[in-house]
DNA sequence: GCAAGGTC
């Protein structure tokens, strides 16, 4: 008899894309009860090695089978004070509509001889693979467990991956089994706390829950700090110096080097050396090659920046349009980390797929009749996926507009990656007068490139320059002071929080913009349009509520000694270092929760103490008739 | 009625 391998992904899309390439295309496809999404897939594979010809079973979960929560006495919001719920014993259950994929997997095991893991190579994924090996140890105490290492569906890649297993990565299972638990007692303790308290301090919070998260605070806190930099603003005049030459008909600006200063007495008295010394001089003439580089492969997060920008869509619409085209095989999974194309991928392949295109067809045809170039290489890589790129070509009548808006900029922008980078020729020019430094800078294109597929970037020739010897000396036709002041912040819009968020690493590619959402829906948030058409701009605009609860937590811990509020981003950093050091062996699982529990019950002990500072704010805020 | 993270 054969041997019987079962195999495991993490989502019903991967179980039949390295299905399909392990069983060359033929397989046996079957239901499984209790779920409609997930199947079986059954065929025979040659592992080679030890292993040789066996039948295989490959199946998925839905991601995470199981979720933590407290035991069943502590789940009354009035069972216990708040702060118990740091302690409070938790256990891991399998999610109720979980249940069928669980039993699945227990039955499939206990034919099998071995557990092929294959979900996504990353953190997340290799918490979800105990879990699945979990289930299948309960299915079989004997069964062997193996994963498989691999970063896209490629099929020589995957037919590599199941032939060289590795090993389970227990500590990142570890880092994320601690972030569940800690993510769990610290959100319930403070949104318990201050739900509880707050509600009896104004009518508008009756009856309403204010929760408290790691990633929404600081997403809030964000929103807050924008704000209040924007009420606080006060404008200040500053003046400059303006040098203007007219030669060969054509007019020169020369820009101050120390652009400009908040004197004007002082610049008054360099202009007057200026024009003392009567000529300027050429210091340097610079001729040199200039370029725009296109862009890097798709992220994730590039893709909710530039479409918010370019497309007018918020950040979750994007996403579920991604996931819409993706799920149709119209593109690639859009959840990614990784700027750079592996190796692997063939990637003449995908641009001939968009040959068909009445807008961008032709220049996929002028990228393969040699203008095709090897796509720039980023820093990032989450071997767990390959950057959004386009699969293959789709007509635009099969799609609704915001699907063909983002389908279009996918393809646009992976069409940019194969091309050229934009060229130019750049002249920079440096007088002296009197003692100052000016410079102007002329701009011809030469090559457009990428540019002529990525409608998105913009560069243009500038005025050309007239002709400058360097040593040479001018009289300016004109040299004046210029007055100006400075312009107050705008308002955060969605593509910069998202920015923010991801330098701080407060969520992750895909729950990034369920936050923004989250503290939209806590009314924490609102979103105010400002102008039209084209020129429409969303800002995001704390409410009143918002403002109370952070300044309210940043009185509340103002008086300890190291005073981190929970609305900035370095608490969740923390825990983001730790888990780091989980993965790395140099921390356990325990230490962490403890160390993060620890630091993290010091700041609700205090709130709890200083509370009336928190009522206080939202008194502040919330009963005060409202101005405007 | 609480979180954040997977995915449908």
């Amino acid at each position: 008899m054969t041997r019987k391998i079962l195999c495991v992904a993490e989502k019903p899309a991967i179980a039949r894309a390295v299905a399909t390439h392990m069983s060359g295309g033929s397989f046996q496809t079957h239901a499984i009860r209790g779920n409609q999404y997930v199947k079986n897939y059954e065929f025979d594979f040659n592992f080679g090695g030890s292993w040789g010809n066996c039948s295989v079973t490959m199946t998925s979960v839905i991601g995470h089978l199981t979720g933590l929560d407290f035991d069943r006495q502590y789940k009354g919001w009035m069972s216990c004070p708040p702060g118990a719920l740091f302690e409070a014993p938790v256990q891991e259950d399998v999610d109720k509509d979980k249940k069928p994929i669980a039993e699945n997997i227990r039955n499939q095991a206990r034919y099998s001889k071995a557990l092929f893991i294959w979900t996504d190579c990353d953190r997340e994924g290799e918490h979800i693979g105990a879990e699945v090996r979990n289930q299948a140890k309960a299915g079989n105490s004997r069964i062997e467990v193996k994963r498989a290492r691999f970063s896209n569906t490629e099929r020589a890649h995957v037919l590599q991956a199941a032939r060289e297993p590795v090993e389970l990565d227990e500590f990142q299972a570890n880092a994320v089994a601690a972030r569940i638990e800690l993510d769990l007692r610290i959100g319930a303790a403070f949104t318990r706390l201050q739900t509880l308290q707050l509600q009896a301090v104004s009518a508008v919070l009756k009856e309403k829950v204010i929760s408290y998260g790691s990633c929404q605070f600081p997403t809030l806190g964000f929103v807050v700090d924008r704000y209040l930099r924007v009420q606080n603003f006060k404008p200040e005049t500053f003046w400059g110096i303006k040098v203007m030459l007219q030669r060969e008909g054509k007019k020169v600006n020369f820009l101050w080097n120390r652009v400009h200063l908040f004197d004007r007495a002082v610049v008054t008295m360099m202009l007057e050396r200026c024009l003392m010394a009567k000529q300027a001089k050429v210091t340097k003439v610079n001729q040199k090659p200039k370029s725009k580089w296109r862009p890097l492969p798709l992220t994730t997060v590039d893709l909710q920046m530039m479409g918010s920008r370019f497309l007018r869509l918020d950040s979750q619409t994007i996403m579920k349009v991604a996931e819409a085209l993706y799920t149709k095989g119209y593109i690639s999974y859009p959840r990614t980390e990784t700027d750079q194309f592996d190796k692997a991928i063939d990637l003449k392949k995908l641009v001939e797929k968009q040959f068909p295109d009445n807008q961008w067809g032709q220049y996929a045809k002028d990228l393969i009749d040699g203008k095709f170039r090897t796509p720039r290489s980023g820093r990032h890589n989450d071997k767990a996926h390959p950057p959004i790129h386009p699969v293959c070509w789709v007509s635009p009548s099969q799609l609704n507009a915001n699907e063909k808006n983002v389908y279009e900029f996918v393809v646009r922008r992976f069409l940019a990656c194969c091309s050229d980078d934009a060229k130019g020729q750049g002249t920079d020019i440096e007088i002296q007068y009197g003692e100052e430094f000016f410079h102007a800078s002329g701009l011809i294109v030469l090559e457009r490139n990428y540019l002529d597929v990525y409608v998105y970037d913009k560069w243009e020739s500038s005025q050309q320059l007239p002709n400058f010897e360097k040593g040479e000396l001018f009289e300016p036709t004109e040299a004046n002071i210029s007055e100006g002041k400075t312009t107050a912040p705008s308002y955060l819009t969605e593509p910069e929080l998202i920015g923010l968020m991801d330098a701080n690493g407060i969520g992750t590619d895909a729950t990034m913009a369920e936050h923004i959402a989250k503290i939209k829906e806590r009314e924490y948030v609102v979103v105010h349009s400002r102008g039209s058409g084209r020129s429409k701009v969303e800002e995001l605009i704390p409410t009143r509520l918002g403002i109370a609860l952070v300044e309210g937590y940043d009185n509340v811990v103002a008086g300890l000694p190291n005073s981190i509020s929970l609305s900035k981003p370095f608490l969740r950093k923390e825990m983001e270092l730790r888990m780091v050091e989980i993965c790395a062996g140099s921390k356990t699982r325990q230490e962490v929760v403890q160390q993060s529990l620890d630091m993290y019950r010091e700041v609700f002990i205090h709130t709890q103490r200083r509370i009336e500072m928190l009522k206080a704010a939202c008194r502040k805020y919330l009963n005060e008739q409202p101005t405007s």
